[in-house]
DNA sequence: TTCAATTGCGAGCTATCGCTCATATTATTC
DNA sequence: GAATAATATGAGCGATAGCTCGCAATTGAA
């Protein structure tokens, strides 16, 4: 699988793991099974690692809180790079709306539910709003490091430097007031 | 191939074109540029959309300029968003590093340019990583709007919402001071 | 009008895909 | 050890992929 996803036939699954093709589909009803058991692990793995980071942050101000979460997505993408790559360039989706990575979406309900928290602490008005900007950026800067710039999560004070920026990116939108404009704007 | 890359096969899209498949392979030696023309066009559209926004920003303020480009960036991804989420998703990659959307990559070294014109207003020290937390950012919150919220760059006032949000974020983050920590960091 | 040259065509080739099923192997029960 | 159940095997099936090539249609020059 991480070959990409095109040369992952059910024959070469099978070898790769060491059964047959007939073994495989005794437990596996068919590839889609397959990569959507391969998904479930991985996502479960991301999850895990950023619910240990939220369990850390129940009473943090805001900067530790930030920087505990944005450390957990650096370590979360550092799991398996070349899975995660795989998973959310190559993987085709079904015609319906399924997401293959769920990490950001329940990410953003961890997140939205600790800004509800400190509510009158930060300027935003619109928390889910608030909260979309704030995930999909941690999320993009840690996944593009490692889609990108491989090196960035190799050496460890490139890391650093990369969680800093990141940290003083989201404190800083949270910290700031919302513009004068008009409040009422959620979705 | 809006209808998803598996779908796509060379016959089938030698019928929507309205011609042979043997013609087809005399203008294109194979899939792989047929896909790669493709891929061309997108982001020759996307990077016209971010250039005729970058000519407007020459003498602009910070503020002005990032609520430019940001806008800039949605209007770009709402160029042709099926495609770009096929294209994002789903094209395979070849074996080496070869990006699928060079839109990022090309847009970093802009805004670099546009940082080092303004280095002493700005506090970030290292401006490759700055380039890269902001585009990165910027992209991100507009690809994810196509991708997991179309009805956010549908409804005029949420896109509103959504630019004002990113020019915030990225605002304070070229405003603010680079932490404490130590200047040199860079890759 | 005739003859090349160019371009368009699509049935069909080979390769590979996801998957099945008759058979071989192993485990369990008595 | 014999009988039965459970699991593992991989040659091979039909489907479909990317692509070729002999031929038809069209164009342009003489």
């Amino acid at each position: 699988m991480r070959d990409g996803f095109e040369r992952a036939s059910t024959n070469r699954i099978a070898a790769a793991a060491g059964v047959s093709v007939g073994s495989l589909y005794q437990y596996f009803p068919g590839k889609e099974a397959l990569v959507a058991a391969v998904i479930e692990r991985h996502n479960r793995d991301l999850m895990q690692v950023v619910q240990a980071a939220v369990a850390q942050i129940a009473g943090a101000s805001v900067e530790v809180m930030v920087r505990t979460l944005v450390a957990a997505a650096v370590a979360a993408h550092r799991l398996d790079p070349q899975l995660h790559r795989v998973l959310a360039e190559q993987t085709p989706r079904a015609g319906d709306g399924t997401e293959v990575l769920f990490f950001p979406r329940e990410a953003q309900g961890l997140f939205r539910a600790y800004l509800e928290e400190r509510r009158d602490e930060l300027g935003a008005f619109d928390l889910d709003l608030a909260a979309f900007v704030c995930v999909t950026s941690i999320e993009a800067l840690t996944h593009s490091a490692v889609i990108h710039r491989p090196a960035m999560l190799t050496d460890e004070v490139a890391v650093e430097a990369l969680v800093g920026e990141a940290t003083r990116l989201i404190t800083g939108y949270l910290r700031a007031s919302p513009p004068s404009a008009a409040p009422g704007s959620a979705p």
